[in-house]
DNA sequence: CTCAAAATGTATAATATTTAGCATTTGATC
DNA sequence: GATCAAATGCTAAATATTATACATTTTGAG
């Protein structure tokens, strides 16, 4: 953890500004309401969709109504790159979290400025890797830790992905899902993070009391050697 | 699993095959034994490796002798990738198994070329791309399955990254950190899948005997409604 | 071929987690 | 501000998993 440090940077922010300008000229900005459903698994439009305000939680919903959520995405992330690769389906359910704006931007408009702008290709290569390392960390966490640390590192993973937002509008039997665990054990964790004021549980909410702290207990107490 | 149905080209057929003699053409051939270490985390020097015979085990080596693997890279696949565009040391160990060839290529050789010749980033992101979604199942099968269901996932994935080889080289210690249960538990769920001859257990690898049979028994017992 | 080291096989007690149930709190709506 | 659905809080029995221990098998070195 403390070896190799991620940059937290969005993918927005990764590309020039003036290529940031030209890709947001191509696209179009819609606007959700709270919890509507922004893509659909399954679905074959391709196009890359990048957060203007809001949130949107990227995820897959279960038939008898769980969701488990993937990531949580705020301003400038992107998601959607994966369907201007591969000729693929989308893989993911994403939904907005609040009033939300996304810029759309079709695979053919996209296509035309990759062309042309390398920069482009280095950002979503950046972007795309940086979630690969993110996985994999996950992942370990998945296999190495006991359940109040791997709660402690996915709300830290998420606080990151969500930009500056002090806290993450999750209802505890979604967390629980995306932690592989169950609402019991998640609850007996988040309580004990709550009692050492790390965060504050909330109503269909967990807020975020001192980033700072909580990414130093992560390191503490999730490291791998270094 | 159905629905969305991954392309296993390693990277290297993903080019056009004049760029892929070009960039094999910038690299430097080197030999491993079996188990030499290829790769440090940690180590700073940037490059993209392809395999080009043998394999190679990507994870991260405990202090206590622990090995979690990641991933296991057969020929044409591709790794190092994240220290060409994040100016970050490495993630990662990566380990020769058996007799093993890797084409090394440095950084700023790979940068001239990336400049010139746009299928390289296409290729690249596909690569990276569709391993994220592989990531993404993984992390899927890790919270949502059974032991079992998780044990013959994992290794359904592994034999696609190895190419057509058909065993994997691994200790059951090894498989088991990687998938985050106790030996104990790993070689249960081996045996049940060995009495259902979909593998055979081996010392110190795992023979696939039928990997579509495998692929058919993983789509039925670990989808998710598709 | 023999032997030692390494890896796998297996049993049992201890522990962590889940399941299932109901109680309580919260927030939105009328 | 009363009411109801949704979400969280909590408990205890049932279950899955781990930790620990030791036996057995395999491989490779001499």
């Amino acid at each position: 953890m403390s070896l190799i440090d991620i940059d937290a940077t969005p993918f927005l922010g990764l590309l020039p500004p003036r290529v940031a300008e030209e890709l947001l000229g191509l696209s179009v900005l819609v606007k959700y309401s709270n919890g509507q459903l922004i893509h659909t698994r399954g679905e074959l439009k391709p196009g890359l969709s990048i957060v203007h305000s809001g949130a949107a939680h990227v995820g897959v919903n279960g038939i008898d109504g769980t969701f488990v959520t993937a990531a949580a995405l705020g301003q400038g992330e992107c998601f959607g790159e994966f369907t201007l690769f591969t000729d693929l389906p989308r893989t993911h359910d994403v939904s907005s979290i609040g009033e939300t704006q996304i810029y759309q931007i079709s695979k053919s408009k996209f296509d035309s400025l990759y062309e042309r702008e390398a920069s482009i290709s280095r950002a979503l290569l950046k972007t795309t890797l940086t979630r690969t390392h993110i996985l994999l960390e996950t992942l370990d966490a998945l296999r190495r830790l006991p359940i109040l640390e791997r709660t402690a590192k996915t709300l830290l993973t998420m606080s990151y992905t969500l930009g500056r937002a002090d806290s993450l509008i999750i209802k505890q039997i979604d967390l629980a899902y995306s932690l592989g665990v169950t609402r019991v054990s998640l609850a007996k964790a988040l309580k004990q993070l709550a009692s050492i004021e790390l965060i504050e549980i909330g109503y269909g909410r967990i807020n975020f009391l001192d980033r700072d702290a909580l990414a130093r207990w992560v390191q503490q107490h999730c490291g791998i050697s270094d």
